[in-house]
DNA sequence: ATACTAATTGCAATCAGTTCTCATTTAGGA
DNA sequence: TCCTAAATGAGAACTGATTGCAATTAGTAT
């Protein structure tokens, strides 16, 4: 893809914010360039998914979020502040192979979110 | 709740149907049922899930579908035919406490959805 | 440097899924 | 039977995301 202003500020962005969700990506990226549009911000952000770069999250009960966090790894979701954090969760390694075996179901991928209360929103309570 | 004619149709689909989106029990009440609104299949989705009657999915995706199954499992997604089927993670059993020693995070509960190729799907190809 | 072409953009319209509003109806107890 | 709170139906509204299209732009070829 060609190599514009909009996904050098949308790829800055995704640096400086932890998690953000499409529309956290385009505030902070019409602050100051305002006249990006949100569906180019959308369409960016699919295409650089698409292509690898970033991962395309999909959070039940959410808004999608992006991820600038390649490696395989899985996420908590805190349910009073909303932030996401990652996790990795080694206990699920080979786990495709066996419900191949048990199901007959191809694994593609899958995606494993955990919902709760991060320690700072236990700590205020 | 009120124990109305509205809700004892939804269960009867919930029970006829296999993990149906909020969209599909709406077509299996309202073809013999034909005055029933959408609003109310939403609104006896969300009140039986909360009071923990059935489960709510929100599968990444797509949109959210209801399982009558209560006990502890979680799910396969075909990408090609969208059904879903169930499946259970022993691997996953006493995580929680993993996790939050690990990250001081207390985990409400966690979801896992499988994406891939069913058998079917797989055969037919 | 200039012209060209295909990719990218902004905008508005559209979409799917879901929730909300509110007037009306209904269930079930007094 | 009457009463009241709860539930319903119809459709508007909302959220998150995608699409069609005309205008703009990047990068190559000249």
């Amino acid at each position: 893809m060609k190599n514009t202003i909009q996904k050098t500020a949308i790829m800055n962005a995704l640096m400086a914010l932890d998690h953000p969700t499409a529309d956290e990506v385009y505030e902070c990226v019409h602050s100051e360039f305002p006249s990006i549009s949100k569906a180019t911000v959308y369409r960016i952000l699919n295409r650089i998914s698409d292509e690898g770069e970033i991962l395309h999250l999909q959070i039940p009960g959410g808004a999608d979020r992006f991820d600038t966090t390649l490696c395989a790894h899985h996420h908590l979701r805190c349910n009073k502040c909303g932030k996401v954090a990652d996790v990795s969760v080694p206990e699920l390694d080979g786990i495709d192979k066996r419900i191949k075996e048990e199901n007959g179901f191809s694994i593609g991928g899958y995606r494993l979110v955990f919902s709760g209360l991060c320690s700072d929103c236990i700590y205020k309570k």
